[in-house]
DNA sequence: CTGTCATTCAATAATTACGTTGAATGAAAT
DNA sequence: ATTTCATTCAACGTAATTATTGAATGACAG
């Protein structure tokens, strides 16, 4: 029976792929890949993780072919190998999202809001920008924002909030992003401003998303 | 910082979903659980595999949130959890094609066959259906045709294939499918059928996939 | 050529995953 | 009640995964 050989090693690739995925830290670097490629100085940094581990994570990526790297100078420049990773990470996103109601309570346990989070879509973001109702802010830190946002977003990382918050205009609607659906950055944005009595809401998906659905980026370069 | 631990907490539910499926055993549970329910038993005959074992493997997936069971008699019956759990089992499988050649490799050492392969796809399945001009066979073994097929596939499992081949009228062509995109069966059919002359090609997906597409199933009770 | 910096490698220890075995449940049939 | 059968549990040894550490590479600057 030549049959058995060959679907055991399918399903070992298979496996591979998911087995790569199936670790938190490698989650976490996925999704800061998804916007863009970076080096793995830069990601540890934003792991807050001692640089060999993310090397090694990086490693791991790369052998089940999720990612992909080239020596830039000094530098080692890794990014997503194909838009087909960031849909498995998003089709596991949404596994959880459905199947466990764990994640929500995660995420309501801290911010316990009990008005409206309801998320704006792109497309009404995109409806409401251009006839300027909103003010539409990035609040992921500065060297994120650089290197690549959405048009006419204001960059105000979340850490600078507090102090800038003079510059968001109070009759406007805001509207927060961040990386992606279960960033939290943009939770505790939308909950800070809502304490100072602004109407805001987070946009549905993040910058990945935004990028994976082809509308127009910019970067300040 | 109330910001590390909900993220770290979220990272992790993903992660756990990714892991439940990081095991080539288990995707072959997933992909004959997404042809309808199975038994403990059914599932462990079809794998090869000891009873015990297998029910760990579902156990696993149930705590994953990726199956559901319920009694039913003496026997439990299990099934997927919800129907993101096959996109993110069709998201891994794109990956891998896409990423590995291994995969390709994989199938093309073992059937060699240098002349068109090419799938068909499902609509132009459904057209030459309606115009009657190909005969098309569920390779599947019998019980797992007996809980649901394309409504008009004749079922010829691989090992009968060779003693029923006069069933086949040589003057059409014959279209095979199984039990997926990668399913061995079909491709062993193929290339037993192009032996004898025929002109024969693969169905490009599975019944999962015909079924997730929410196209019309017929089954034998 | 030397020093510096980003990255990788190698070795270790702690933890977790895996398959196997035989016993324990739980439901149905005799 | 007892038997039978499907499934699960508990315990074990083996293997794989993980983070950590310090040393090794490889590229650039002076």
């Amino acid at each position: 029976m030549s049959i058995q050989k060959p679907k055991q090693a399918l399903y070992e690739q298979f496996a591979a792929v998911a087995k790569a995925l199936g670790n938190p830290q490698r989650l976490e670097l996925i999704e800061h890949l998804a916007q863009g490629p970076r080096s793995v100085e830069i990601l540890a940094r934003k792991l807050g993780l001692p640089i060999a581990n993310v090397s090694q994570h990086l490693q791991n990526l790369r052998r089940a072919g999720l990612v992909a790297a080239e020596r830039d100078g000094k530098f080692v420049r890794y990014r997503l190998a194909d838009e087909s990773v960031l849909s498995a990470f998003t089709a596991i996103r949404a596994v959880a999202e459905q199947q466990l109601a764990e994640v929500e309570r995660i995420v309501r346990g801290y911010f316990d809001e009990r008005d409206s989070m309801e998320p704006v879509s792109r497309e009404e973001l995109i409806d409401r920008m251009r006839d300027g109702l909103v003010t539409l802010i990035d609040v992921r830190p500065a060297d994120e924002f650089v290197l690549g946002h959405v048009p006419g977003a204001v960059n105000v990382p979340l850490g600078e909030l507090e102090e800038r918050i003079g510059e968001l205009d109070p009759a406007r609607e805001v509207v927060a992003y961040c990386r992606g659906p279960w960033c939290i950055l943009s939770f505790e944005a939308v909950a800070a401003l809502r304490g100072r009595g602004y109407r805001v809401r987070r946009l549905e998906d993040g910058l990945p998303e935004w990028k994976a659905a082809g509308l127009p980026m910019e970067s300040s370069t």
